[in-house]
DNA sequence: TTTGAAATCGGTTGACG
DNA sequence: CGTCAACCGATTTCAAA
C-alpha cells in the first residue's frame, strides 16, 4: 500500500467532512457544506484534496454478517512449521472466504486471523478441515468472539 | 444490536447491487442500473428492501491510519481480575481512542483489543499507562500485527 | 417487481475574488 | 481557499403494468 503524503494537514473543516462522511459515505456534499458552513464547491475540492492525500481509502457499505446467519466471530492463531513459506499460506487462506482479516504478527504464531463462521460446527469445519488442511499449518489456537462490544475507525 | 430479519433472501440482482457498494458506496445507483440492466427505480427499490432487512448496516468512508502516523497495529489479550466487573473495563477502554475493536471472548483472557499506535513508543504508553490502568486489568498480552494480508468483508 | 416520467436535489466544473 | 452560476447526472416518488 503507497502512502502518496504522509505529511497531510487537515483542518477543523476536513474533519468535520471526513467525520460525516465516515459515519454514513453516501451523505451529500451539499448536506456538509450546510453544516459547516462553505459551499458544495469547497467542500468538493477538500474532498479531492484528501483523495489525493491518500488519507481516505475508499468506501464500503457494510454488510452486517448476522442477517446472513454469520453470528460465530473466532481469533485464530496459526503455528506454521519453518521450512513453509508463509505467503503461500496466506495465498490459501484467501481462498476460505470466512477469512475475513489475516496477519503476520509477532509472538508465537506465524499468522493471526479473524473469521466468521454460521454457528460452531460451521466453525470446526473451518478449523479443521479448511485451516487445518493447509500445507504447512501445525496446529491453531481459537479464541471466540462472546461479544464486540467496541468497533471503530481512528479518531478524527 | 436488533435483526429485523434473519430470513432475507437475496438474489442475484441483490447481490450485484450489495458487491458495486461494498466496494463503493458511492457508486451511483443508476450506473448499477446500467450494469445489471434494470431500471433505476428498481434498484433503489430494492436497496430499500436490504436496508429494512438489516443487512446493511450503515456505509463508511474509510480512513487510511498510516496516513496519520498510525503505523503500528496492534491485538492485545487482557487479563481482568475475577471480582471486577468487565463492562466497567469496556467503558474505560472505550475512552481510548487508540483501541478501535474490543470483544469478549472465550479462553483465558477476559476480554481481545485490536488497536492502533504511531510507534512502539506509542504503543507502550497504551499499553502501560492508559490500559493497565484501569481498575481490574491485571496483566496484558501484546501481538504486533507485522503486516496485514487480509481486510475484507464476508463474501456476498 | 418493474418501468418511465417528472420533480427535486446533488456533483462537478470553470471563471473569478 | 473560497464563491457563484450553470450544466449535467442522480435520487426519489408515483401511477401504471
Amino acid at each position: 500500500m503507497k502512502i502518496k503524503n504522509q505529511n497531510i494537514v487537515i483542518d477543523g473543516i476536513d474533519k468535520k467532512i471526513l467525520r460525516a462522511l465516515m459515519a454514513d459515505a453516501r451523505t451529500p456534499i451539499l448536506e456538509i457544506a450546510r453544516q459547516v458552513g462553505i459551499s458544495g464547491a469547497a467542500i468538493h475540492q477538500r474532498l479531492r484534496k484528501l483523495e489525493k492525500s491518500g488519507l481516505i481509502d475508499g468506501s464500503k457499505f457494510i454488510i452486517n454478517p448476522k442477517v446472513l446467519g454469520y453470528t460465530t466471530m473466532a481469533f485464530v492463531g496459526v503455528y506454521l512449521d519453518k521450512a513453509v513459506s508463509n505467503p503461500e499460506a496466506v495465498k490459501q487462506l484467501r481462498n476460505i472466504p470466512e477469512v475475513i482479516e489475516c496477519h503476520y504478527t509477532t509472538g508465537n504464531w506465524s499468522i493471526f486471523i479473524k473469521m466468521l463462521a454460521k454457528d460452531n460446527e460451521h466453525l470446526m469445519h473451518v478449523l479443521n478441515k479448511e485451516i487445518q488442511s493447509i500445507n504447512g499449518v501445525s496446529r491453531t489456537e481459537t479464541f471466540i468472539s462472546l461479544q464486540q462490544q467496541i468497533d471503530r475507525q481512528i479518531k478524527i
